[in-house]
DNA sequence: TTGAAAGCGCTAACAT
DNA sequence: ATGTTAGCGCTTTCAA
């Protein structure tokens, strides 16, 4: 082709016309109504062969008032979205439950898109409903939108008080507390965090379930490192704790991307895992149990809580009754580095 | 919100009623026409502020047969997707050239969507136009596409004679006789490569510019493995190497993923990089700078490539005339591994 | 079971 | 500079 106009598509119009029907009858084919006889049927569909019809998808939607897409909105930049497998994982998970629906899937990336357009994408009907996945502080914005449009959340809101109506979360809590419980049974003694970002309920919850387990042990909770789940910033962190408490015996990193950073600065430091300190993650991604050594972390059903958000939105559009807060259950999964 | 409807949407009409004008008017303002009169303007917009108004999508794309989006089509799984580096890339590229436009992004990754829903979503007028990354066999569905939508490809056509309108494509060829010509100047001997799939473009140009600069030199381009561009498939295949020749001491892997996966194989048989095998990857993703070794490796402009083809693809979308093909030049970059 | 007709909310000539 | 008037391609009552 030459450069813009794209061949003209074929209408319903042009369908009913060679199908020798009306273009009500086309349409009720085209949506599978019941009510139309099979031999007009028949024809209809060889008509719609022959001209190789597809619908126009902003016709459909502009008369039917629904758009048959759902977005997911991720609050994180590009590269961050691929290079965590949290995100994989749940994007397939989404994928995974949608393939069997009308629905189709478009995925927006604020850092590319920039809240105020992702906004007026949302609002501006260009989907049924949104999966919000990493549900942020300040993302009132979102909790808005969710006034004039189905949103389900991954993950609860910072202010337990903000009640946003639907979420899908993981229980980060006692998955923290595993972590620590098995460090403690391990008969470590002296065990530090690498917690992440406090902005993020994840990074609060798993902080407060590993303190909470350590107190109880009667254990000091005080090596505690920030990072923000990335590889690099795992390792600052463990390089800081070594510094700052060279005696201790165990680490607890918040996601599994910074136990692995904590590995190369426990290895810079001459030090081994497990013989000297034992590291636990917190996700069970996919580089966990190929690890050198193999991780042990708690299971974060990433993949089903794609699928749960994706349903949850499904039946919300739907008008199904859905309950507001699905909690999904994590374990622990041990490995050789603890 | 109780469950479906979402709150009434404030429509143009709306907006032209409490404004005071006609809706041609403040579609005018909506769309920036310079032809309206700055107080009319000042007026409009402030109803639509008052009104929070938002213009619906079908409907501006039914009337003025323009999307105001872009699909990207990726004919690989999910999981690939999202654990290679050079998507992450390609993808960040893509929504750096889009965020200054007013085109959306919307992403099709293959394996969730079945190729037919695919062909259907972009003949269905949901796109103003489509990128395709990863142009594999037989995708003629694409090449088919092409016909009635402005397309632009990633990497060119496996088949060279099948000419595909646009594509925007790295040198893969030059980027391998720079690596391996790389291995010959250090004075190694005896080199062994680690190919992709020979039904990728990447896969084949990559091996040929990896032997004809052994043969050139004089040396023999026997010791080939194949891998599917995947960690554990770069460490399978070294292992193969290995044990068909022990004496071997560079390895050229096709991409960066592979290269790491060899390292653990060469671990593994108790051998060192470079001391024993010196080692070369092709991509230069984020992993290759940070592995031990830091790998040497062929620089790929994978972001550049990104917003190349976005670029291509909205300049073909407007009308203008743009070069069928555009090749962008890799450049090696030498680290620890060689 | 089928068709006729009235829009969905907006843009784009064409007038004025 | 602004308004009028047709549709864009489809779904959906309502009648037949």
């Amino acid at each position: 082709m030459t450069g813009v106009p794209a061949g003209q598509a074929p209408t319903l119009e042009m369908v009913a016309a060679r199908a020798g029907v009306s273009r009500a009858t086309v349409s009720r084919v085209v949506n599978g109504s019941p009510k139309v006889s099979p031999d007009v049927v028949e024809v209809v569909q060889q008509a719609i062969a022959a001209l190789n019809y597809v619908p126009n998808r902003a016709a459909r939607s502009l008369a039917s008032r629904r758009t048959q897409a759902i977005a997911l909105v991720v609050p994180e930049s590009t590269s961050r979205v691929f290079n965590d497998p949290f995100f994989a994982a749940l994007v397939q998970g989404v994928g995974l439950a949608l393939a069997n629906t009308e629905y189709t899937l478009s995925m927006l990336i604020e850092s590319e898109t920039g809240s105020e357009k992702t906004r007026r994408y949302l609002l501006g009907g260009n989907v049924d409903g949104a999966l919000v996945a990493s549900h942020h502080t300040g993302d009132h914005s979102y909790a808005n939108v969710s006034l004039s449009l189905p949103v389900v959340f991954g993950g609860r809101p910072l202010d337990p008080t903000e009640s946003v109506n639907y979420t899908v979360d993981v229980d980060n809590l006692h998955g923290a507390e595993l972590a620590a419980q098995h460090l403690v049974d391990r008969g470590r003694s002296r065990i530090a965090t690498i917690a992440g970002p406090q902005d993020m309920p994840p990074g609060v919850d798993r902080l407060r379930g590993f303190t909470s387990v350590l107190e109880r042990a009667g254990l000091s909770a005080d090596l505690v490192e920030f990072g923000d789940f990335s590889p690099a910033s795992g390792a600052t962190a463990m390089r800081r704790l070594l510094e700052r408490d060279a005696s201790l015996d165990a680490v607890f990193a918040a996601n599994d991307q910074m136990a692995i950073g904590a590995y190369s600065a426990i290895a810079e430091a001459g030090l081994t895992v497990p013989g000297d300190i034992a590291v636990v993650g917190f996700d069970d991604d996919r580089y966990a149990a190929t690890a050198m050594p193999p991780l042990t972390t708690v299971h974060q059903p990433s993949i089903e809580m794609g699928t749960e958000m994706a349903r949850t939105l499904v039946r919300l559009i739907e008008g199904d009754d859905v309950p507001p807060t699905t909690l999904l259950p994590t374990k622990l999964v041990v490995r050789q580095s603890s």
